[in-house]
DNA sequence: CCATTACCTAGTACCTAACTCGGGAATTCC
DNA sequence: GGAATTCCCGAGTTAGGTACTAGGTAATGG
């Protein structure tokens, strides 16, 4: 699990997808102005994903992207995880270098938080996101 | 809340002294070999650490580091905190450039949900992660 | 046909994580 | 007191990912 300002930027822009999912679909070119980002890159977040069947994309006029699925079947983790390909493996992979057995210990610690973390956001949906109080008061 | 291997380095490493703090300190040397990281950056994780105050450091022969505080009232939201400078301020700050208001919309709820991921972290202790059964069974 | 949008690829500037180097300063043991 | 050990500190360097730029092609609606 990895948390940065990409995943930032697709769960934010998936939000903004399933605000607005009842007007159709959104250009790109939106919500790159709304959140101060070069079309390209978002162009570039949006191929990952669409390849992790998150969102469609529509061409020609009058096109843009909405949601694969309906927003309760979207977690927060599986945003992140499409855009965040991990290159974790915590250094020490399978035993080979831990011959003391502590090594690896912290290690088992540290995926076992990373799991808690990942169940965390893999609980959340968009639809609960969107449910949330700040979202009624505007 | 941002989540990177600074990050991970960080919590592993005091999970090291938490599971050795009855045998007194730990040399940072001991904890780069076993994390397989550089001593001096280390070193740099642990000077921030130490301004948190998180750890103390003791210097000369049979010298280390060991935690601040008992171990339960360390939080991992506390040691990631500690490394991870946040830059972030959600690029549109303080409504300056937000003119329509649903910009500031999704930027919110993203708010929202980094303090739902905070709120979590800050939940866990050091403690706590030391308890898993997974501990145990070494 | 033309404007608009998604889609694709290649290249690039910049930032920062991670490391290296070289020096201290405090403490303990002999 | 000298030497070993450890923490401390600052100024660099390197590699890789973020974010961008520039160029296209393909589909679609008016």
């Amino acid at each position: 699990m990895r948390l940065t300002t990409k995943g930032r930027y697709a769960v934010t822009a998936m939000l903004d997808l399933a605000l607005h999912q009842e007007k159709g679909s959104v250009a790109l070119a939106d919500i790159a102005e709304s959140q101060h980002i070069s079309l390209s890159y978002l162009e570039q977040l949006f191929a990952k994903l669409r390849k992790a069947d998150l969102v469609r994309g529509i061409r020609g006029p009058g096109g843009g992207y909405h949601l694969a699925k309906p927003p309760e079947e979207i977690s927060i983790a599986a945003i992140i995880s499409a855009v965040d390909e991990r290159v974790d493996i915590t250094s020490c992979r399978g035993n080979e270098n831990c011959d003391k057995g502590e090594r690896c210990l912290t290690h088992q610690l540290w995926e076992d938080l990373s799991d808690q973390l990942h169940g965390f956001l893999a609980g959340i949906s968009l639809r609960d996101v969107v449910g949330w109080p700040k979202v009624r008061q505007v």
